[in-house]
DNA sequence: ATATTAAGTTAGATCCGTCTAACAAAATAA
DNA sequence: TTATTTTGTTAGACGGATCTAACTTAATAT
């Protein structure tokens, strides 16, 4: 089995793969906050035991092992992070940090109970997609509210972060999964959108915002 | 803050402590599967922590910080198994292990909300009390069944072991705690018992069952 | 009362995951 | 194309938790 200390490089690689398609040393170090030489001794066992492939100087890789592994842990965080918000109503902003700790429980019998109690869920309270059994992902194709254009109307479908400062942001502006907005106007010189949905006639978002908000056509 | 494996020796030295009386590294070596060295080394660790206190050749003892945080982990621990049991629908023989490694979750909220969700309750499924949140547990007197005579009626209050086997044991006497019983025969020559309850007429329960079913008046 | 056994300790080794310092390779800028 | 910066590696050290081997103290049995 897996130490809790390889599980987490795993799930960082996971991500980093997903996002910019390249695992390196240098952003594995930054993301885990650890050395680098820490990182390329690790990458090494990691090596040993077939989870990722690893030559000196070239970018990582997960191997189909690692990857299925890696899945098998976000699916545990993702469901987990389902099951604290629905079932335990516990606030969205806060969930991401205890499940980061539950992501690591070894009992097969505890996360098939979320899953059966959930309903068998496909994404998680962020937008997520929660992998299968066997660690794989369906992908779904979003949107970057930032790529949407004036008069666009949208449904929010994601955020591509699970910070609490960035969610309560959302929670301030009753910005939930589900709501209906529609593009009023782009400021040119920034970037940020003006947008409105339910009882905001008129809210502005900064260009960052808009590119952590995922939506899908309405 | 204390390390995974700091809280499991805390956990077990306060069960201990309650049991018997008496910390000594040599059965706190055999409980938690390690060897005697080992245990000495950590004894010290922890006593510069001021959570024992230790001189050497002496049975060792928890401060009363130690006994604090002792209590507060075991305090999330039965709350997990009572969550486990009640909200998620898993079997009483199931749980130990899960609450095992829930029990090292950092996050009040996490807690707070199984205690809220769960009606506060004040013992876990095995009727062992639930430490306040302070790590103060308030002891109920209850009797051994092995303790108990021919003729007197009861009701299960409690099991002293939550081995997976031995509540299988009694799940498949369908004994649950709660049911009432009365003793019928006590056999001489091993003080093997023969109770009755519910559907079940005459039930034999070895001594060593006994020793483990705590009962109260009923 | 002494011999034997059990309990506890000390010293030193190992493994894991991390670090710093020094160096090497690759990428980028001048 | 050479200099500089960034990225990655090697070597060696360290703290945490464990071990074995050898020793000491305390308990027990004869």
């Amino acid at each position: 089995m897996n130490s809790l200390t390889e599980e987490n490089y795993l799930k960082v690689m996971f991500a980093m793969a997903t996002e910019t398609g390249e695992v390196n040393v240098a952003e594995l170090s930054k993301r885990m906050g650890l050395k680098m030489p820490t990182i390329t001794s690790m990458m090494k066992k990691l090596a040993d035991r077939k989870l990722v492939s690893y030559a000196p100087y070239k970018p990582v890789q997960l191997t189909d092992k690692g990857k299925k592994e890696a899945g098998i842990i976000i699916r545990k965080h993702r469901l987990t992070e389902m099951f604290l918000v629905d079932k335990m109503k516990i606030g969205w902003e806060d969930v991401h940090d205890i499940a980061e700790q539950v992501e690591h429980i070894q009992s097969p019998v505890f996360f098939d109970k979320m899953d059966e109690l959930l309903g068998h869920p496909t994404v998680d309270p962020h937008g997520s997609p929660i992998p299968d059994k066997t660690g794989k992902i369906a992908w779904k194709e979003y949107e970057k509210l930032s790529d949407c254009l004036p008069g666009d109307s949208l449904k929010l479908a994601a955020v591509l972060q699970t910070s609490s400062d960035f969610l309560k942001f959302l929670n301030a502006r009753e910005l939930r999964l589900g709501t209906k907005l529609k593009i009023k106007f782009i400021e040119p010189f920034d970037q940020s959108m003006t947008v409105s949905y339910h009882n905001h006639p008129g809210e502005v978002l900064s260009r960052l915002v808009c590119d952590r908000l995922l939506v899908e056509g309405n």
